[in-house]
DNA sequence: ACACTGCCCTGCGAGC
DNA sequence: TGCTCGCAGGGCAGTG
């Protein structure tokens, strides 16, 4: 699951094979939808001539920007995948897009389950999602003073707030349940309650472990790989993501792991180490 | 504005 | 071996 840390990821691995070359081309495969409607003809048409100013990152999206404004905006969602390659080799499994270079190049979109999407944008792609997306939880601008206010006012728990991209932009369930469990704070807190200290905790948490997954050059939990095809290494060094399911031990305590599903994503913690309020009914299991 | 639900989509692994 | 079935979840539309 492509979130900041592997997004980045692939945006680092992108940047010195396409900034400065120029698209010769566009090749759409049977799954036109994965230009979000756009006419492949017309996306071709746009794009054909143009050359790549640079690339950059916002939340969970690629964008590339192009000499004359215009720009690409890319979402890979779950199982999408961006791949180099020379023009000559055969298209990857599930290739649904090749974008051509003049050098040769063709930067390749792959989606198995088609929730990814390369939209092309006449103008600025980052327009559209300014008003979609909250802060960048590793620029400076993103302080403890700043997290506090976005928790303050918000009742949902705190895990469906930390997956809101509206609030913080880039953090994926896999991220989010590590922060919480270094935070020590339950994924069913209401946000607005977590106190000053919890909150100076979980931003600290948040940088912590989005830093780890920038170092380890992401998760590859499934199919995750960046644009060269080299899978991450930040799996090794996950706490609790994916263990609440089969009864792992809490690497803290020694606690078996649990899971409850929030926001129709799967939760997992230690129920020892992240505890709600006395009080609350809905204790873990 | 906020919170919540259902939908999209399909390979994979578990279970029989 | 071969089948069925549930699981994975980001973003968005729709509803209250």
């Amino acid at each position: 699951m492509p979130e900041l840390p592997e997004v980045e990821t692939v945006r680092r691995t992108l940047e010195p094979a396409i900034v400065q070359q120029t698209i010769s081309g566009l090749t759409v495969g049977a799954f036109s939808g994965v230009l979000g409607g756009m006419e492949p003809e017309l996306a071709n048409a746009l794009l054909t001539g143009r050359r790549v100013r640079s690339i950059r990152r916002r939340g969970k999206y690629l964008l590339i920007d192009l000499d004359d404004g215009s720009g690409i905006e890319v979402h890979l969602r779950m199982t999408g995948h961006i791949e180099l390659a020379p023009v000559e080799r055969d298209p990857i499994r599930f290739q649904h897009l090749a974008l051509h270079f003049e050098n040769g190049i063709d930067l390749r979109f792959a989606d198995q389950r088609k929730f990814g999407r390369v939209i092309v944008h006449a103008g600025n792609p980052e327009l559209g999602l300014k008003t979609k997306l909250g802060p960048e939880p590793l620029s400076s601008d993103f302080t403890s003073v700043v997290l506090a206010a976005i928790l303050g006012k918000r009742y949902a728990p705190i895990k469906s707030a930390l997956l809101d991209q509206k609030a913080i932009a880039g953090i994926g369930n896999i991220y989010a349940d590590e922060a919480l469990f270094l935070s020590r704070i339950h994924p069913l807190r209401p946000a607005k309650s977590l106190t000053p200290e919890e909150i100076r905790k979980l931003h600290r948490n948040i940088r912590r472990v989005l830093n780890s997954g920038l170092e380890h050059r992401g998760t590859t939990f499934s199919s995750y790989r960046d644009a060269n095809g080299e899978s991450g290494e930040n799996q090794q060094h996950l706490y609790v993501y994916g263990r609440g399911r089969s009864g792992g031990a809490c690497p803290h305590c020694g606690h078996p792991l649990t899971h409850l599903v929030i926001s129709a994503r799967t939760s997992h913690f230690c129920p020892n180490c992240q505890r709600l309020p006395s009080g609350d009914s809905s204790a873990a299991i």
